[in-house]
DNA sequence: AATGAATGAGCCTTCATTCAT
DNA sequence: TATGAATGAAGGCTCATTCAT
């Protein structure tokens, strides 16, 4: 699914961030990361981005169909990754709860860890309608769809209330995550953005949380 | 604050969306937006912005500085009417939730009646750094401060649990509905946005409630 | 029908070369003839052609689509004023021999009077099936039809061979003509290019003629 | 005198299309036909014509020099059995009218038999002053040369007029022929060019002819 | 205040050609 | 011989902005 002209696609042994492809694919995504957030994605020369992966112009268009494509394959180079990852919680965290707290941690670690990625999508990946509808009709919905699930597990366990559609509830958190690093972005990073999650699901799970009275504490009790 | 070239700065009466300043001026604002709406703002021509509002390519720069002013200016024409519009609630409602629950419902309704609005604030407007820097730093810090005080103020009347920020609990409460805004956009606008609002809140309330005491425990459980 | 950009066509008053259009569109075709002509089309750059007619580039863009407007719009122009010459003709020489031969002079004198112009028209707007077919589709079948007619002329007077078709015909002698432009222009145009009229229309005419024998002579006694 | 990169002449045994050189060089050749034919010389890539010939693009540096020597390497290839086809016509048709005609068909026949073939000789072969010099200066010369020269051979037999220089009728002659190439290429190729030589040439002959004494008016009149 | 013709900076992309294998 | 990944030069075109009227 990841765009990629005219290379044969390679087979992919593990998600990480610059190990998805080919080294020269690679390395001119990592300058593409550099250079939109340094420069903004209209003013980031292609010529620029080459010259920082050490390849000549060109060599961009054999490894992407371009400059947008730049962008597209960052995006879903990283997605491809938050996704595998938000996949293992499935597994690793059976807790409805626990595996939202986590889920947040991972994105906001993700994007506090690499600045120049968190500018690319908090700010360049927003430029236009055209590439938000392609994003959010491919790889985000994949990837609200996993704590979307995570949410209609609580319910389905008791530990959430039922009177909440889980789509608006995973685009709720997703919003105030988003919220918070858009913030730190533009806070010039002074803090750790991981942070944020923790209070965020805090505030998150009390909201969706199925009463939480004594009666429903018993209720509780009876379900481990 | 609102940049203004040349042309001196009206008494505002009312912050109705085109009577807020020379007709002219309005008129090219109310182009802007449907311009940069329908082709996103880089793609959006000066001259077509002109014509639209009936006017010639040069006489839009007797109004605005360049076509970046264009954009922050509409920002801030939106913005001081949606800031006059939150601070009414500070006298109209006096209960904290109500208030916020109204705040959401004006935010919201706002956006989901003008789409051109709506775009250009959930996308065009999130184009660059700078543009956001310059955004967050002045009008839209000024709204979040209705928002936090607000939630200070049920902290204080001890409604809201007081183990959070207000400041975070305001932008998780913005971020929030800013993501229901911007679904609604990609989704085509095909459902009534406003009606967000109020589930958006009532999560958001949940969470941030005081420790649900046996007594409010009591009052929620009259209220199914 | 001459294709222009934006700019409102002027009344037309004559046909000579540098007079038919708004001053700036011909001194940007005249710029171009000289540039195509020394560089080739492919070669030559808009930039250069905007330089020599003392206009900065993008000012071509506001007379002209785009570069092959350009060429198509220096054909257009010149077979506008050929046409219109040839036309004259068929009010000003009766004769359908003597108009040929003055036709041809025609021809081959504006090419041989403009070297810049002859090297646009037998190399440069032969560049393509593209071109080519734009440009017989239109005028230049007008122009041929100029000398099927006067050819016609000749048969229904009964000065010409009447087994032959007046489209063959006109195109045989079009096809001399243009091979003695392009000899001409490949001999470093050494000779005076006009002269060479005469000796292509006196093997045409003998060609086409009715016996030329005693009989035919006779008859054309008859007809004066 | 065909432009060959590192690869030996090979003695040239027949002048056929495909059969005079290195099996590859022949392919390429082929393959570029085609592909000048439908996309036009420059918009023909090179890569493309490899692959039509089952070859990887840097081949074709083996066998020519650059993609120019592609387009000439072909001119000259197709004048070589032109010319070769030509010369057999010297001593197997002595009478130079009959030559002409056959002359003639042979050249629009080759034309007609093959429409790649037909539009880089019509159209791409013109593409600038450089080629054309090229071409002219030495195969055509020699192909105009086979004209010329039986001309003057009409001329000392009696046959034909001898005030005409022998080598403005043979360029007289050329032009027409090549027009009716080049109508017929535009015109989609509907009806068979090669019925043209006949036409194009009784009217040259009646036209080159010695003044129509009686005799050879007796002559006509026996053949209607 | 308004016009709109003119300006000119700026860059993505193509593709012929090379060369290490 | 043959390959094909890599190179890098080169320019058409757009459009925000100016300014003479």
């Amino acid at each position: 699914m990841t765009n990629r002209a005219r290379t044969p696609r390679p087979r992919r042994s593990s998600q990480t961030r610059a190990g998805a492809g080919p080294p020269k694919r690679d390395a001119l995504l990592d300058a593409a990361a550099q250079v939109f957030a340094e420069r903004g994605f209209f003013a980031a020369q292609v010529a620029e981005i080459a010259r920082r992966a050490g390849l000549a112009a060109g060599t961009v268009y054999l490894y992407f169909k371009n400059k947008d494509d730049l962008l597209l394959s960052l995006f879903n180079r990283t997605m491809d990754a938050a996704i595998a990852d938000g996949r293992d919680l499935l597994t690793s965290v059976a807790d409805p709860s626990a595996r939202l707290r986590r889920f947040a941690e991972l994105h906001l670690g993700r994007l506090g860890r690499d600045q120049h990625l968190a500018i690319v999508f908090q700010v360049e990946l927003r430029q236009s309608t055209k590439f938000m509808a392609e994003f959010s009709a491919t790889r985000l919905r994949e990837y609200l769809g996993l704590i979307r699930d995570t949410i209609a597990l609580g319910q389905a366990r008791g530990d959430f209330r039922t009177d909440l559609s889980p789509t608006l509830a995973a685009k709720l958190l997703f919003g105030a995550l988003d919220e918070m690093a858009t913030n730190w972005i533009l806070s010039k990073r002074t803090y750790a953005l991981e942070a944020d999650a923790a209070r965020v699901v805090d505030v998150f799970i009390h909201g969706v949380q199925r009463q939480p009275s004594a009666a429903s504490g018993v209720i509780r009790l009876t379900r481990p």
